[in-house]
DNA sequence: TCAATAAATGATACGTTGTAACATATTTAT
DNA sequence: ATAAATATGTTACAACGTATCATTTATTGA
């Protein structure tokens, strides 16, 4: 199986089903996201897409389609950071839960998780309970 | 008890400890971090101590600042999304794993969690054998 | 088919953030 | 008190993010 063909693939009809076209370009910066495997900034999907496909793209231009493809749910914006990570879930059914992401300090490996609302709602009281506030 | 203090306090002890000196400046910024509860820019912070303490102090300086807060292990840098934030350990004798962050996509809070190598181990080896890669 | 409309992308200009290089001030030690 | 070390300031510039207006490309309906 190519994981990434697919997920370009299911991506195409997800948006279709909606109403809304993936571009030439649009796709372009979805398959940065997918193949890089980790947030990228919008600058870095601009040298992407030029060293790739001989691309220039303006920074306007890549900003407006992330958030495109966020409205999509094919790609996750990391608000902390203001990185994109696309959607691990393109090509499953998953129900969207809120999405949360586990970052290493230190070389600034992603991994995305979904915790439910509970969970978090638990995981607060445990901390509060143990004298700790969660950082806001 | 009065937690702000008590962190003060042990970082000025800490520090001299280490031959290292806490000036005002480098407390000042100490304390926008511990008192904000939440990581903050370099430019978050020149706010912070323009509003608080009337303190214009220029951006290489507060980069500097928190390059001495890092070393005498009184800060975590976020480097994802070069943000800064006090570290939760400061008052306590907790010796220093690789800390972790739990970010919220929506809101930005943020959670630091130690996790030891062997538990990071465990999770990258159940990701891997549930089909997925950890974003890299 | 072809104008009218909507959707997508481009260009320009500017505010914010981050840092390198060099200069000054402050502290420490002799 | 002076030299050396430490801390902070200044200037200039590169990278990032976005608002505004302009242009191009696609869609629709007579």
């Amino acid at each position: 199986m190519n994981k990434l063909e697919d997920m370009i693939h299911h991506a195409e009809r997800q948006c279709k089903a909606r109403g809304a076209r993936l571009t030439v370009k649009r796709k372009q910066i979805l398959m940065g996201l997918i193949q890089s495997n980790k947030a990228l900034s919008a600058y870095d999907l601009i040298k992407y897409c030029k060293d790739e496909f001989g691309q220039t793209i303006p920074a306007m231009s890549v900003y407006r389609i992330l958030e495109f493809l966020q409205d999509q749910l094919l790609v996750h914006k990391l608000n902390l950071a203001n990185k994109y990570i696309a959607c691990m879930h393109i090509n499953s059914d998953h129900n969207h839960a809120v999405p949360q992401f586990l970052i290493c300090s230190n070389c600034s490996k992603v991994k995305e998780v979904n915790i439910n609302q509970s969970t978090i709602s638990a995981l607060n009281e445990a901390v509060k309970n143990a004298g700790y506030d969660l950082y806001k």
